[in-house]
DNA sequence: ATTTGGTGTTGTG
DNA sequence: CACAACACCAAAT
């Protein structure tokens, strides 16, 4: 059997979320899953790992990931991964047929984008206020950032210690912007961002760009990519007639400054390894189990 | 199985 | 302007 698992996706010690909170012990369940899921753990296994009662793991990560800890081992297997590639090719196309005159509706969260004109691009956001703030969210916490015309930016970060970090790498991205801390205007945009039940068509989630072209053009092919699917890098650089950029893309894709809206999660490997993640590959994993626990509710 | 060589775009000095 | 870095990939050991 192939591994889905090479040595490059195992990840060093990420930082530690407070030890005996909720997140932490499933964060270390897939953890452990996610180096054990050759051997099919069993629940018992797993619970006893983490500390837990297996029924109330069970609980636990039902109510975190949307599906149990059986369904996740099953969905990080090479096989499903291959799954979510199935007719990859066209995915894109036929999304790109329906989705893209006008502001219409791209992704299952129903986003609309739009990129900073290149005056604004040239001049880094000078002049736009972005206001943020931290939330907590199934896959640590999240930073979301927003600005006059939309969403801005959305990154994670695993307790304290890590957030300044998180912050300085989406300050980064407008350098010339002023910040303000306003938790208050933030909540709305990540209470919805991930809460399915709030993703309809009346009321798009609208977000703004600011990168390169090419940049903008990846991202843009991410937004195409339905729930419970995936692509390819490579697949994308073919999509933009840019067959041999698939390591550009690979590049690209990684400096999403919205992720998880911007579903760069859902691209993998070509063989269906998961090579990489900005945020860490277990919280790639997360999202892509989470994400298969909500197959048919959205 | 592992290594190697070819890639496009970006950020840095 | 050159050069290194990169969430890749296919072909050759």
């Amino acid at each position: 059997m192939n591994l889905m698992i090479d040595t490059a996706d195992i990840e060093p010690a990420t930082p530690r979320a407070p030890a005996g909170s909720d997140y932490d012990a499933i964060r270390r369940a897939i953890e452990f899953m996610t180096e054990t899921w050759r051997d099919q753990p069993s629940l018992e296994r797993i619970a006893d790992h983490v500390g837990l009662e297996p029924t109330r793991l069970q609980k636990l990560f039902r109510r975190w990931c949307g599906l149990s800890p059986k369904g996740f081992v099953q969905a990080i297997t090479l096989d499903t991964a291959r799954d979510l590639l199935r007719d990859s090719a066209s995915v894109l196309d036929t999304t790109y047929e329906v989705g893209l005159s006008g502001p219409g509706r791209l992704h299952d969260l129903f986003v609309t984008h739009e990129a900073m004109s290149p005056g604004e691009y040239a001049s880094r956001g000078a002049g736009v206020e972005i206001v943020w703030g931290f939330h907590p969210c199934p896959f640590g916490e999240a930073l979301v950032m927003a600005a006059p015309r939309g969403l801005a930016g959305l990154a994670f970060a695993d307790g304290d210690d890590d957030r300044p970090a998180a912050l300085a790498d989406m300050m980064k991205r407008w350098p010339a912007a002023t910040f303000r801390e306003d938790m208050q205007a933030t909540a709305p945009y990540a209470a919805r961002i991930f809460t399915p039940e709030m993703w309809t068509e009346d009321n798009p989630l609208r977000v703004v760009f600011i990168g390169t072209d090419f940049e903008i053009r990846v991202w843009e092919t991410l937004l195409r990519i339905p729930l419970g699917r995936a692509t390819t890098y490579s697949d994308i650089a073919d999509r933009l007639g840019k067959p041999k950029a698939a390591r550009a893309v690979g590049t690209a894709v990684g400096r999403n400054p919205i992720s998880f809206v911007v579903p760069c999660h859902r691209v993998l490997g070509k063989s269906g390894g998961l090579c990489g993640y900005h945020w860490g590959l277990t919280r790639k994993r997360a999202i892509l189990g989470w994400e298969a626990g909500l197959a048919g509710v959205v």
